[in-house]
DNA sequence: GGTACTCCTATAACGGCGCTATAGGAGGCC
DNA sequence: GGCCTCCTATAGCGCCGTTATAGGAGTACC
């Protein structure tokens, strides 16, 4: 069957451009931020000229989307290159710190990630990101050492560890700050149960 | 004297002027949000032109400044308005939940004062608000019921406080949600000692 | 081989934005 | 009267996101 290979070739192609214009993009957000990030610097840095652009992705909210989608798949992976701690409980403070160091890493990314100024409902990614981070907490759950229900705790423990995230990241204090260490062990004595055995 | 009054009368219309484009400001932001607020369509509202407004405040980033300044204002009038618990722990849970309502009460104004698209230093007023926070953690070290040091616990008290407001407007939960009851408890039980008079 | 048909891309323009060069009106000071 | 300073308006620049229009390239059928 040659025609589907002829046609995985203009779909190529099509796909090349794509990832291009995805590549200008995160390459422009990562330099100036959001506000960097037009869609007229994006075409000459892809050598595209704008139709294209909104051929392929509709308009630049529905671009940034996909560049948020992108930047969740990023973080999941520095959850998933290196392997977490055994027990749940300290693989939810490792993910912690995993997740503040994301941020700290690509500040321009977590914020079009959390607070794009034109709001957006969650992306896929977002969905599937924060159903990671839920799953970490049922495990501890399964092991009988959460406190509250897993939804909470996943709720609670997300925030916290969002907002110390988002005031890194406005420079408010040092990564090394003692804030930090005390929002997540405040989270972790809340949430679960120390071992009794 | 007259001259001074004259000059008073003079800054006055300068300054009713001030007002004015001061209070559509107020109004587009809480209308359509940060995206919402742009000079020509203020201009349109304040009956006022473009150069009048950059003539009283420079830039449209001043201009946001000043609207953050009257934010902040208003967030610590959330404080004042109503007297807080005597007991410095239980005034600092009170404090948490005064600094929720107003941003569920202001989530334009909120995501204004804390995510703007151009990020920019903290106004004199944000100052101010964050050392009240510190003042408030201050009393509970002064009782002898602060566990870490009054600069990292209140850090630490506000990234988290930030952290449940920001979620929340972003409409991930909703305001009576366990999960916001769970991050304020952790954030007390870690940073406070409990009587044990 | 010719011819429709579908994808993909380019030219050129529209309306709106933040901002400003320039200038003029209104009152205080001599 | 003339001068000077403060405040405001006219008109325009350069940038933005977006799109109406049209043309080129490969595919399918005759």
């Amino acid at each position: 069957m040659p025609a589907p290979a002829l046609l995985r070739a203009r779909d190529g192609g099509s796909a090349a451009t794509r990832r291009a214009i995805l590549a200008a993009a995160e390459a422009l957000l990562a330099q100036g931020g959001e506000a960097g990030l037009s869609i007229r610097e994006l075409c000459a840095r892809a050598r595209v000229t704008a139709p294209t652009v909104y051929h392929h992705f509709g308009d630049k909210g529905a671009l940034l989307d996909r560049l948020v989608d992108a930047c969740f798949a990023e973080l999941d992976r520095a959850f998933t290159r290196r392997r977490s701690p055994a027990d749940p409980v300290e693989a939810l403070r490792w993910g912690f710190d995993r997740y503040v160091e994301y941020g700290l890493a690509h500040p321009s990314h977590y914020r079009l990630m959390f607070q794009r100024s034109m709001p957006r409902r969650p992306t896929p990614a977002a969905l599937a990101s924060y159903d990671r981070l839920r799953r970490r907490v049922a495990a501890i759950a399964a092991a009988g050492r959460l406190v509250p229900a897993v939804e909470d705790a996943t709720a609670a423990f997300w925030s916290a560890v969002h907002g110390v995230t988002s005031l890194l990241i406005a420079g408010f204090w040092k990564s090394d700050a003692p804030a930090v260490t005390l929002v997540r062990e405040a989270m972790l004595n809340q949430l679960t149960t120390q071992l009794t055995s």
